[in-house]
RNA sequence: GGUGCUUUGGCCGAGCGGUUAGGCACAGGUCUGCAAAACCUGCUACAGCGGUUCGAUUCCGCUAGGCACCUCCA
């Protein structure tokens, strides 16, 4: 099997992918909290960890991948009167606040199906395990990592601190913690500012609420992912992966979590994400400088000349490296947007010269058509890619990289096209391959004009009629009636459908 | 205030001690009734100042700018 290499932020450093279980990970992503639109932001973790799902089944792994639905004990602040975000807005709308939660939810699902991000293996809810994570407090309570104050449960972060490192995965101190900490009103049920909630008590207006040895209440946020990552995962799994911003506390506090309540650290593999950014800065919600997904695939959102489909955004997102910043502009993903356009017409056009079909993957499908690890080229150029767009993707998912060498299959494809140069047996597998596993497998672009044109065997219908059309005007032409070959073309375009005249007759596609 | 990251050509964005990343845009050419696409060619940048080195965009230091986290955030 071909070595991966992934940045664990617990050192900083790349380090070669072991599993736990040889030929399989587990995999832990932390997933959105539903209380609103998703944004762009939420599109980099949805696609950075399908891609890193997708190419972990390409290299052979069994993987199980899990992704939560936070819908319960989101704070707005961590004081105690911080009201709980699906509650505050169910509040607003005046709904049940589990039906902000699966209208949340729903959406959220559309926007990433969209993306072609494919679902979860397991995608549990934190108010699907309120008793689990009762017990576990339980355990921490016992361990004696928690004190009991005024009908909610609190983290002891110092005496945890004694014996153990809080700070391990952020790499700060307690001081330096301790300085940062705001003290914020309301917390005098807490013993230090930094100590979090592992249960709160709910107040008599709180509508989502639970039983507790300690009285009706809600679980703290950070506790679902501990419980729902052991329950699922075991009690140590390969990977956890989630947005920068929630490496501390989020993040933080679950390692500490799962040292006190099953004593290991639980996560060998700490991935993180970068931001997307707007001007410079981070999209957020509270800075409200977000567009949401459905404005960007409509254009309806005055910061956006038009709208992007969904490949566009993908393919955006893939184009820079998933570490690093990526700053929002409609220059970049116009680019974006024509060089994703570029890649899907070379494939296309490679499937009709060597009367291959692309691949069509169903939602959450990937293909596995050739071996990551031997390369059957005959060609050096063929070969390169091959080896480049694969040590790219396993040197700590770099997609950039990847994609510089597609790139490069475009030019062969389109050089073999031209009648420049000729491709082996042998180089059109591989380039099929590349192709069909990793342009449509690992990195999920699927051609959407096809997949307009080919809904429900619509093609050939679509394709009978362009036949007849493209033969009239054909015949226009002969005639040097170019009015009338002009014509038709503008027609056609004004319909969506784009006719260029090549060597061997007209082509078409569908905008 | 604490901690960490970052500064690449017109734009986006990789990378790294010695190589043209790549895309978009732009210019010229080939092809073409026109258009589009494609192909070929051109465009060689790494904030500033020092240092280490045979050699630095890449390592170190300083200066300046930017960002993130420390409170909810993907």
């Amino acid at each position: 099997m071909r070595d991966l290499f992934l940045t664990n932020t617990l050192s900083r450093k790349k380090e070669k992918f072991v599993p736990i279980n040889e030929g399989h990970a587990g995999m832990y992503v932390c997933g959105p909290t539903v209380y609103g639109e998703a944004h762009l932001g939420h599109a980099r973790p949805g696609v950075t960890y399908d891609v890193l799902q997708k190419l972990l089944r390409h290299l052979g792994y069994k993987v199980r991948y899990v992704r939560n639905i936070t819908d319960v004990g989101h704070l707005e602040h961590d004081a105690d009167e911080g009201e709980d975000k699906i509650a505050k807005k169910a509040r607003l709308e005046q709904l049940e606040p589990m039906e902000v939660v699966q209208t949340y939810t729903f959406r959220y699902h559309e926007a990433m199906r969209l993306l072609n991000v494919a679902p979860p293996s397991i995608e549990p809810r934190a108010s699907g395990h309120i008793i689990e994570q009762i017990e576990t407090v339980k355990k921490i309570l016992d361990a004696g990592y928690a004190y009991e104050s005024n009908g909610s449960v609190y983290f002891d972060v110092r005496k945890y601190n004694e014996k153990h490192q809080y700070g391990v995965l952020s790499g700060r101190n307690l001081d330096d913690t301790l300085e940062g900490t705001r003290s914020l009103d309301g917390q005098d049920d807490k013993r230090a500012p930094y100590d979090f909630a592992l249960w709160k008590k709910a107040e008599p207006q709180h509508i989502m609420r639970w039983p507790s040895p300690w009285g009706e209440g809600f679980p703290g946020w950070h506790l679902e992912c501990s419980v729902m990552g052991e329950k699922y995962l075991g009690h140590e799994f390969d990977i956890h992966g989630g947005g920068m911003d929630l490496m501390f506390p989020h993040h933080e506090c679950e390692i500490a979590q799962n040292v006190a309540s099953r004593n290991t650290r639980g996560v060998h593999y700490w991935v993180h994400n970068n931001m997307i950014t707007i001007n410079g800065q981070k999209m957020g919600k509270s800075l409200g400088n977000f567009i949401t997904l459905p404005q960007l695939f409509s254009g309806d959102h005055p910061k956006l000349d038009q709208a992007y489909s969904p490949m566009t955004v993908r393919f955006f997102i893939l184009q820079a490296h998933y570490r690093s910043t990526l700053d929002f502009s409609n220059e970049a993903l116009q680019a974006s947007e024509k060089g994703l356009r570029r890649v899907m017409q070379a494939y296309r056009d490679f499937c009709s010269l060597t009367g291959r079909r692309m691949a069509s993957l169903p939602y959450g499908e990937f293909s596995a058509s050739i071996a990551p690890d031997s390369c059957k080229a005959d060609s050096p150029e063929v070969k390169a890619v091959f080896d480049g767009v694969y040590d790219a993707l396993c040197d700590d998912l770099n997609t950039p990289v990847a994609i510089a060498h597609i790139f490069d299959a475009v030019r062969i494809v389109n050089s073999a096209k031209a009648g420049q140069t000729k491709l082996s047996d042998a180089d059109i597998e591989v380039l099929g391959g590349i192709f069909d596993d990793i342009v449509a497998g690992v990195l999920g672009l699927e051609d959407e004009n096809a997949a307009a044109a080919s809904s429900e065997g619509g093609r050939d219908v679509i394709g009978g009629l362009m036949d007849m059309v493209l033969e009239e005007r054909a015949a226009a032409k002969a005639a040097k009636d170019w009015a009338r070959s002009d014509a038709i073309r503008d027609h056609l375009k004004a319909l969506g459908i784009t006719v260029k005249d090549t060597k061997n007759g007209a082509e078409w596609t569908i905008e």
